[in-house]
DNA sequence: CATGAATGAGCCTTCATTCAT
DNA sequence: GATGAATGAAGGCTCATTCAT
């Protein structure tokens, strides 16, 4: 149901798919280049391979593509998200192992990240809400993840608490890489976090012992 | 020593720094509203209590009062944290006042916050770099102030990753407002956060026992 | 002879007579509601009941519509005037009774009226004169009516000004709606009229005596 | 108190005046031309003089321009009828130099009056509404003047329908040109709308006699 | 015959920047 | 030093028309 909120000219629905992909993957390119703003259309069109009018086909405001852009982009982290968090086997270990794969997503979607975080507020109020709507489930997801994979018992709220630092601890591997992908690499960053978070719920052998 | 490096075809130095402080409140105002891109620059002038020409008089580009603004920022936050961070008496207790004092900053400079995370791409290349050593310095004066405060000795790395984590759950407060301020009030975020560093350090009651 | 001068690609003389008038009839309505420049072609061809694709199987240009448009409308009004104006028995009567019921053809066909005089310079200049040239046939029929009918001599002038004259009342009806119809009905106007026309052709009761 | 209701940047108030007469006159020799849909705002901005950008700065729409054109043109037929109205002594004579006056400044103002007549509706609901009254004003004047010169009294209705009918048929002299200035000078259009208008006041010596 | 996706010229409008006063 | 009118490049978007299916 992809972007089913963006209007179109076109009837053919398979069409619209299958051009508002080529749209997506062209924008996202110029977006992470140079921003929302200073990409204009006409070079949209051209990186998604059609012309200008074609474009306006399938979109009806500059600002949709961005929409239909950051809605892939969470579409996309959703889909993996749930796929590495399936929780047959709730454990500490499965915990481990999903944070680990969270982390190494954002690694992998650094750029699409990047574009959220810069250019979400030129949205419409209407579509922020929407995308929000979609992190909010992404966070509980990691919460939903914590309760069922944590022996203890632990307040709602910090639970609340440390499913949002992992997930912007994530975000920030991708944001912040210009720091901090000068002292780590994704895989001791995860290490790391991964570490400091089982200490911090009581349950790693601590920092001191967890030699890298 | 604000914005130095902008230039301007004013002598008198002390007009320019008057000018400019009132340039940089009007912008403030005006990108928290609706960003750099949608802000024109009479607007900015409007905003600042003077023509259109005199904010040339002042400034080169647009671009420049993006970097007196994101300067200004980091000036103030700077000097802040330095003023809460000054480590006579390096304790725990030290750094648990220092951490409160960085999140209450980082709640009353929300806005600010703001307009870094979503403006910055704007600057350029050269402009970025000055303002991401800024950044890296503060991320080293909470390196600094871990270093000094806990008892217990940190590989580098990791007071690094945990002065980075904090350092973000800061501005995240901010920036992440619409979720995190539905479930918490500063101080309760900042408690938890604490309690939940100290947790992690292997220094606090752990989280069980911490009762809000 | 609907449009005989607008080229189609379609063989069938009789479906592309279907066709047009149902392009007509959709046209007139947009024209109306949002004038011809305001209209796209795919809305008259939605209007119409087929494809962007199929219209133009049935014209050659946008302005062929309002050509189409323009001649379908000075041809019904012919044929409902030359059916009123039959003068077997001329007479003043008979000049009476064409000239109320012109007026009632004005009322009704009042949206039409509008669009020819506000859309006709958006013709070639070519279709321009077509137009006119049926125009001017309608005066004719006029000065026909009143030639026959009136008992004394007028001059060849007079009787082309007066002609003139109810002519442009008739459309004045309609085109001036917001001011005439606020005081008048169609038969006031009517009677008015009628009764002032006499007058001035030394016929009547004059306008004291000519209660209303 | 031209034009008041169009905004513009420029603070300077006669600058307006006289830049937006510039527009004025450009714009009349362009809508006459080729209409107000066909006229881009590129060659409004040429013929008035200036650039583009300019243009801008003393409209905020291209429907301004229509605005302004058309409350010119009705300012300035207001005036002149004004003066030849003005009825110090109100006599049939008077009457008949005035009607003359008007006629005489429609065929002066033909171009106009055509833009006016094709080109109002492309004028927002406000503007339009805003247009016709002083449209009304003018018939309401000429309303005045019968009732002021004519020695027997009319029903108010009747005054109404003749002050309309010389106020279009004025109108329709430039209007209806290709039909009319074939046939007519303005001279003897005047002198044949005047006999046959006293004709029907029964004021006049027919028309039979009114030798040309 | 009918369809509708594709095209791109062209339009209206904005806005950063300059420069004469 | 301050002002604000002038500029024009550039951008978002529309829509008449075509043509392969």
């Amino acid at each position: 149901m992809n972007g089913s909120k963006v209007t179109s000219t076109i009837k053919d629905e398979q069409l619209i798919e299958r051009r508002r992909n080529q749209m997506i993957k062209g924008a996202v390119t110029l977006f992470k280049e140079k921003g929302f703003h200073r990409t204009t259309t006409r070079e949209i069109a051209k990186a998604s391979g059609f012309s200008i009018g074609t474009l306006y086909e399938y979109i009806r405001t500059k600002e949709d593509v961005l929409f239909l852009v950051c809605d892939s982009i969470y579409e996309k982290v959703k889909a993996r998200m749930e796929a590495a968090f399936s929780n047959e086997n709730a454990s500490l270990d499965h915990l481990v192992q999903a944070v680990r794969a969270y982390y190494l997503l954002m690694d992998e979607m650094q750029d699409e990240v990047v574009i959220m975080y810069q250019e979400m507020k030129s949205l419409s109020k209407e579509a922020q809400e929407y995308v929000m709507q979609k992190e909010k489930a992404m966070v509980t997801m990691l919460e939903q993840l914590l309760e069922d994979s944590i022996p203890h018992r632990l307040k709602q709220r910090d639970i609340s608490l440390i499913a949002n630092n992992i997930f912007i601890q994530g975000q920030m591997w991708g944001f912040r890489r210009w720091m901090l992908q000068k002292e780590f690499t994704i895989a001791s960053y995860t290490e790391r976090q991964v570490a400091f978070l089982l200490a911090g719920l009581g349950l790693g052998d601590g920092l001191r012992a967890a030699g890298c």
